[in-house]
Formats: structure tokens, sequence, C-alpha cells
DNA sequence: TCGGATATATCCATCTCGGATACAACGAGA
DNA sequence: TCTCGTTGTATCCGAGATGGATATATCCGA
């Protein structure tokens, strides 16, 4: 269980630790990524992407990583991020509440409560 | 599954869904509920409650109920409320996306996978 | 070399949130 | 029945988050 003192993240903060969690992304991938991962219900614009990958590097919960990639073509333009042990613990303190949450709707009958890890 | 033209909730928003998924309840209920089900991790203040649950009266997701009960004492200063066949709808899709958020923590290692319905 | 797509970054109006405050109605006890 | 603490609803306000538009630079294919 985590569930310290760790940093309080917005929705959008979140989308981001959870794109980051599965490897270092760069700021375009990670628009992408959750778009895929959410069926495009959820899409972030650059300006709260931007903004929001700043505050987490500002609180210490990602840090930018060096670019160099052997599949990937090489971009300058990019600038890749990954997760910080602090935004890894504040990741898992979130995806928790998630599965609360998703719990409970399944007590409400909201869900069935079977499918998992697409 | 869900998701037709249905109508966007905010975070608050999909709490109070939540709440009266399980039935009809009343605004100082529907703040402990919350409470409880996040484990005191999401609270919402009573500023944000009323806003949100006229926003979702007002867009046909939730209805005042009539407040008539057996077991409960009489409260003439309730006001209860429950979920629209609209409101559920929604709830649904919302629901829907915690399960493949929460699948996609999974799959990036933050949650073990295994543990349900609370 | 030219143009469209990729990629980062900032600005702005709008919306949301949580706390503070106000006020009415309930129940218990003297 | 009178008072008082609690319950419950409602509104107001400042702070912060969101998303879309815009700007700019770089990459790649034709």
């Amino acid at each position: 269980m985590a569930q310290r003192n760790l940093p309080p993240v917005t929705p959008a903060g979140f989308q981001v630790l959870l794109a980051l969690a599965g490897g270092r992304a760069h700021g375009y991938g990670i628009m992408g990524f959750v778009g895929e991962i959410t069926g495009g219900s959820v899409q972030l614009g650059p300006g709260t992407l931007y903004r929001t990958l700043a505050r987490l590097a500002a609180d210490g919960l990602v840090q930018e990583a060096p670019g160099m990639s052997e599949d990937e073509p090489h971009d300058a333009r990019r600038r890749y991020y990954q997760l910080t042990d602090l935004g890894r613990q504040v990741a898992v303190r979130e995806a928790e509440l998630l599965e609360r949450l998703t719990a409970a709707a399944v007590d409400a009958g909201l869900l069935d409560g079977q499918a998992r890890t697409a």
C-alpha cells in the first residue's frame, strides 16, 4: 500500500503518470497514448499536457530522460520524460484509488465485474 | 457498451453518480459516502456537492426523489436524489473508462491485478 | 527545395474545485 | 417549552485546472 504524504495530482497529471509508467515517452507520444487507452474519451490538449509535465517535473514526479533510442529514429525536437521513484509511488496510490472506485462501481451494479487486463 | 452522445461529467460529478448508483440518497449522505469508498482521499466540500447536484439535475442525469422511507427517521430538510436512466448510462460509461484505466495501470505494473469487490 | 506533419511551448477565457459563510430545521435535555 | 449543539441545504469567493488557439521550429517525403 502507498499512502504517505505524497503530493496530490490532478486528473490530467495522473493520465501523464500512467502513460509514463510503461516507460519513458515524449510529450506528443503521451498525448496519443492517453487518447488510445481511453478509447478517445480523454484527450489532453497541448496546453494541458505541457503545463502538466512542467508541474510534475517541478514536483519531482517526472524527470527529463536522455533521448537516445535504438529502434526509433532520432528527432532532436523530442524531449523524453520518465517517472521518478516518487512519481511511481504517486501513480500507485492513484491507481489504487481507481481500483477502489471500480470495485464500488461493480458493487453498485454499473459493471459486470469480470474482464480484466485488456 | 455505452458510448453515445451522452453529456460529459466532471470528476466530482462521477463521484455523485457513483454514490447514487446504489440507490437514492440525500446531499449530506453523499458527502459521507464518497469519503468512505475512497478511504477519505476524496472529499467533496458542500460547495462542490450542491453545485454538482444542481448541474447534474439540470443535465437530466439525476432527479429529486420522494423522501419517504421506512427505516430512516423523517427529516423535512433532506432532499433525496436518484439517477435517471440517462444518468445511469453516463455512470456506466464513466465506470467503463475507469475499468480501462485500471487495466492500463495493471499492464504498466502499478497494480498486482487480482483483488476485487471489497 | 517545398510543403505538410510532427513537436514543443505559451496565452487566454472558461470552468471546476474546496473552504468559508449563512441560515433553517431537527433532536435531546433541563 | 426553551435552549443548544448537530444536521442539512445553499451561496459566495479566490485559487487553480482545463482545453483550444496560436506561434514557432524541425523533420521527412515528393
